[in-house]
DNA sequence: TATTGTTATACTCTATAACTATA
DNA sequence: TATAGTTATAGAGTATAACAATA
């Protein structure tokens, strides 16, 4: 049984990209987060006022998606939704926001390097600018 | 507006892989293809008889979501799906699929030459050991 | 006119459980 | 007992269209 495909670098990392998301899931589950929910917490956590459009933006994620998750996240006590300018909604977190973005930062943190330290030394520190080529949203 | 993600890996593979392959599933679309099915009749192809459990453990694919996907390339007179020890199916491309699946390894081969192209010339090398380093699946 | 947020809807991928038939 | 294939079902991510309210 063999694989024609494993040869292709765009083939590799899709399937090395759903295999670790798979594993971070796992690991951020356990604090009743989705990986998109623990992604907005350390975004929002980060840029407080955000609007619900420009955070979609920032991840790739439609208005139309964005309204449920943050509806979500609002009932559960983690985030406020601001009316900011009439139209737009301003993002913030709440103290309990707060402490569970945390948790779920410090989980990031571990899965990263746990990540980090599987790639051989002499490759490491030309996984990321690599990377960054191929996602065009970076130049953005 | 800061992403303070940016500096994972993780989660730059997680960007880079859902923005290549959102590209790659607009290219191969004009096959009528999917990315799973595109993938999947190459495999067949250089493995011709292969079980669909065993196609499923090649792609990370379960045994439950690998039978529509089989049933429907079968249905478009892609495939056959002929029974080899009683209880397992083994797969083979008709003409058909081979043709179709010449026109995908076309479609695949230029995008990732792409994709190796947006990748600066010092960082090329490095790209695919490490993701490998990453998929635990590749040491199966 | 353009943007924000919303609702509705549909498609794809993925995951689990339960079943039959066969090794 | 273990494996192959199937069916049913549910969850999650993603995409488009249309709408009201606001800039």
């Amino acid at each position: 049984m063999r694989d024609p495909l494993l040869k292709y670098p765009g083939y590799i990392l899709r399937r090395a990209s759903t295999a670790a998301m798979a594993e971070f899931a796992s690991r951020i589950v356990v604090l009743g987060l989705r990986t998109s929910e623990a992604t907005i917490l350390q975004i929002v956590a980060e840029n407080p006022g955000i609007s619900q459009s420009a955070l979609g933006r920032m991840l790739d994620i439609q208005r139309a998606n964005m309204t449920p998750i943050a509806a979500r996240l609002e009932a559960r006590g983690l985030m406020r939704r601001l009316p900011s300018d009439g139209r737009s909604l301003g993002l913030e977190l709440t103290d309990e926001g707060h402490l569970l973005a945390e948790k779920a930062r410090a989980i990031i943190d571990t899965f990263e390097t746990d990540l980090t330290n599987r790639i051989p030394a002499e490759h490491r520190a030309h996984l990321m600018p690599a990377l960054l080529a191929l996602w065009p949203s970076a130049d953005d």
